[in-house]
DNA sequence: ACGTTCGTACGATAGCCGCCGTACTACGAG
DNA sequence: CTCGTAGTACGGCGGCTATCGTACGAACGT
């Protein structure tokens, strides 16, 4: 288990079937902001944003039930955060950097690197 | 009416009386994205970011009733995203700029510049 | 076919939160 | 002192939401 399935993003011609998600058009930044404040959705923020460009299922280990994890998965999908796609019988995640970034330039930057910072401050 | 009271900031030797908030190292940044994440709050940041330096008082013109508008300022204060101190009669407010940015650097930027380009996107 | 793993749907519940109105306090002007 | 302006405190109400449990559905391995 958690072999790290660094699929290339959906967009290739594989039957991705990517979710219903926001278009750039339709991301509101209080949307945004309200998906982000949020400790769990930080924390799943955090973790996709951790390594190179990691895509998880939702084997990130929160401290919530199953479905409340989906809720969360779900909120930051449709706030046009994260993209998500089935492969197989898991759904890999994303963050929607790139669109974020043509959006709110520098914002996601500076969240996943105050959440960084803050947990360096928590750890002794 | 309206006069663009810009005070130094507090810190002077007035008798400022700044109102409770929290210090640099008490501030959360889930709290900080929380207060961020609701309309009005968000206006209101918006303003206070706009003019120079401008600090004013309740004076912003919110859809709001007085006692929500105290509510929404309270609430930034406490997430250490505003500063107030009593000026007379009435309150002065003013981001504080230099603590967030020591915290999160170009988080407050990035916010304050995606909510002008929202809005400019807005306006036809 | 069967079971296992991964995830979703659907209630249900409890708490928070935005909003209001009213009553109250603080400060300055006259 | 009295009045008006600026803001707060408090209580209440409706709605959102984070959380859970249980039941269900989709892929895959055997």
């Amino acid at each position: 288990m958690h072999q790290t399935t660094a699929e290339t993003a959906p967009g290739a011609a594989e039957a991705c079937t990517t979710l219903p998600e926001p278009g750039t058009d339709e991301i509101r930044l209080e949307c945004v902001l309200h998906a982000l404040a949020d400790p769990v959705r930080l924390r799943i923020v955090a973790e996709l944003a951790a390594p190179g460009a990691a895509l998880n299922c939702l084997a990130i280990d929160l401290p919530v039930t199953k479905s409340t994890s989906t809720h969360h998965f779900r909120v930051l999908r449709e706030a046009g955060v994260i993209r998500q796609w089935r492969k197989g019988t898991s759904k890999m995640n994303a963050l929607r950097r790139d669109d974020l970034a043509r959006l709110y330039p520098g914002l996601l930057e500076s969240v996943v690197a105050a959440l960084a910072a803050q947990r360096d401050a928590a750890r002794p």
